[in-house]
DNA sequence: CGAGTTAGTTTATCGCTTGAACTATATAAT
DNA sequence: ATTATATAGTTCAAGCGATAAACTAACTCG
């Protein structure tokens, strides 16, 4: 119930296909249509049937269908103006949406949005949550999506499924937590079920940079189909993102730009490695080389420290934040070669520090990747909080765009 | 016509999905079962139903639409002793097959194999083609593939569609060599068609190192759907393969390990950049470290006298090699956290080299990817000559396997 | 030789798309 | 107002492909 992996729209091949199929399919190709159409734009069956290629007909037959599941509303009001019958309007029911929640090392939040991705709902809650047992942190969460839930019941909003991020490999099919050293969690199942039961859709586990590689993609520029997003955390984390699809490797955490070698001859690395990126770029490091003492103050707190001394010119903030961004261009650079990656975007630490990152960088990135990574296709996160939320959100819901009859009966 | 890239056995969302898809899955999905059985196997229908869970019906329908365009053939023989009337068996049609190619810098290659992948025909001639235009090249190349394609014919084998590989970037939907530095192309549009006319499946592009990637992957160990297949050549290639799929990123050309920054104080490399693998680890890289002169030699006859000094423990000649295999640790050590990959095929001069290339490789990886690549996975490639060529025509024989409604009508 | 067993085909049915005919509802022309 | 025209959406017969069950075919066993 609780795993419900982005499934392709039609079976791979192993199972035999039917009519089902084919039916499954077309349920998806409509929905994609109404999906992806902007609010707003009164998208009638007649469009729908011309733009796809289905017949009036089978158009007709699915929205029914889709209607009957409730995700679908009709507008009644129809433009006029035109010659001929007016269509009917058809939109993502706005009365239903999905939660979106994430473990952080300093909070937990959730949030609901309706289908279309706009926040019905949103709270997030300061706890700290290093070194804690999962049970504990799950049962605040827990309490907090229920409340977030009801809010949203209140707004007349019915959630069908939920997401969850957390800043750590996970096994999204097992719902487990494989490693998560910011929170001290290894090998932790969850069960999703009791966080928020009775949902259709059940809940989903994700890494929170991958999830918000994908709040990216929802949010960012329209028409950016591949980049690697760079999240800066504590530690460092990647989401790549090649042809609108999150990419996970075989084992499903792909993505790791924070511990590719920069240095050879560098420092050892909390994973075990030398040289990592994170050794040069994550928060801990940069602070540590700008010579902001961490000790007592809060990450919030020491950030605003190191801008501080950045906006005042002071050459070790400057000296760090710059070597934090030429080894940030060798990572990317090498990541972009591998994967013939040409942009990208800056979450975290990253976006904050763009201003006095972005030289090295894309000095760096002209030196190792010529070519290959252009300047103008570095930018920065276009979701600034929450991206982690809104990506896990965003996730379900295009999940449930791209196989809408998992809501049937 | 030509360009065949492995489409999906059914279709992308985007287009309406109707029966005919459903057929496709079910012919794909029949035929990926008989020619995944080992040869020899006498698989009937009745087992085919039983193990796709189509129904025996749909089976023979398919089974006969199959038949007809000739890549499935019935055995007559059927072994008796069992109980109850014995099925017919299925095989693939052994009088069917298709041609692989190579252009490379010191020859051209063409061969024949039937589609369980056995070599009918095959024959390499050597030419010279650095820096030759690619019009004598190819017309070279295309008087070798009727030659061997005659010779197959002699044997009984028709040729249903071929594939080329080529050491360079390539983009297979135009058919175009965008960047072979090696030969000096750059830009040059293929017009396969005329390569060798009338093939039904038409011919596909290929880089070089990827199609010797699918080579490892059809003919390598069984069970391995994840690795790394680094290619030693003049300069330093990859294929990646994933879930056991070539993975070739947003454009197509993903998998340049040669390009990864080992060494951001290193020396400049061909591709404008700093540091790469192929400046440490590529063959002129390794001669020249190793204090072999290239002048006046083949290649052929460097790496002899490499091997030759290496076995005589020269130092020289060891330190070159050591060096080679430490970078190679960086560079696999950074893709393989990025791309959660843990497994390494050596090809090429790597191959070749394994011996001594090994331990500093290894060591290497255990200290910048810790846990992650282990030394039991880094293998030597399976195929050791042509596997560019094997690799070419197994894709094209696996694309009509994943697509057989192709060579209908 | 007949009973039992398994392979493969035939036939009726069902589900889904298609295309054409048809109904519904608007604007534009007369 | 009435009629023509245009567009939206529904209905209905037809076709295709999968399914299940009945049937025929070909073998082994006793």
């Amino acid at each position: 119930m609780a795993n419900t992996a982005p499934a392709p729209a039609l079976p791979d091949a192993g199972s035999p296909g039917n009519m089902g199929d084919v039916r499954r399919s077309n349920l998806a190709l409509v929905m994609g249509r109404i999906a992806q159409a902007p609010s707003g734009s009164h998208l009638t069956r007649a469009q729908i049937a011309a733009s796809t290629g289905l017949t009036k007909a089978s158009v007709s037959s699915i929205v029914l269908d889709l209607l009957e599941t409730g995700i679908l509303r009709e507008i009644g009001l129809n433009p006029q103006g035109e010659r001929g019958r007016p269509g009917v309007g058809l939109e993502l029911n706005p009365a239903r949406g999905v939660m979106g929640m994430e473990i952080n090392v300093d909070y937990i939040a959730a949030g609901v949005t309706d289908l279309s991705g706009a926040v019905v709902v949103q709270e997030i809650r300061e706890r700290d949550n290093r070194g804690s047992e999962s049970a504990p942190v799950l049962a605040a969460l827990a309490a907090l999506a229920v409340e977030v839930r009801t809010a949203a019941l209140g707004k007349g909003v019915e959630v069908l499924g939920g997401g969850l991020a957390v800043p750590g490999l996970v096994d999204a099919g097992s719902a487990t937590v494989l490693a998560a050293p910011n929170l001290g969690w290894l090998d932790v199942e969850l069960d999703l079920d009791r966080l928020l039961p009775g949902l259709p859709l059940g809940i989903t586990l994700f890494n929170e940079a991958n999830a918000a590689a994908l709040a990216e993609l929802a949010r960012g520029p329209a028409g950016r189909h591949d980049f690697l997003y760079v999240s800066g955390e504590v530690g460092v984390g990647g989401g790549l993102v090649i042809r609108s699809e999150l990419f996970t490797g075989p084992e499903g955490h792909a993505g790791e730009v924070g511990h590719v070698v920069v240095d050879p001859a560098g420092s050892r690395c909390s994973c075990g490695g030398t040289g990592c990126l994170e050794t040069v770029a994550g928060q801990d490091a940069i602070f540590a080389a700008a010579g902001i003492a961490g000790k007592g103050k809060s990450r919030l707190e020491s950030m605003s420290a190191l801008v501080a001394a950045l906006a005042e010119d002071q050459p070790g903030a400057l000296r760090a934040v710059e070597r934090a961004g030429t080894s940030l261009g060798v990572a990317v650079a090498s990541t972009a070669r591998v994967l013939n990656i040409g942009a990208v975007v800056l979450g975290g630490h990253f976006a904050v520090l763009e201003r006095w990152l972005r030289p090295s960088l894309a000095e760096s990135l002209a030196r190792y990747a010529p070519g290959k990574v252009f300047p103008e296709h570095i930018t920065i996160a276009a979701v600034e909080e929450g991206g982690a939320l809104l990506g896990a959100a965003g996730s379900v819901v295009r999940s449930l765009v791209e196989a809408p009859h998992r809501l049937q009966h």
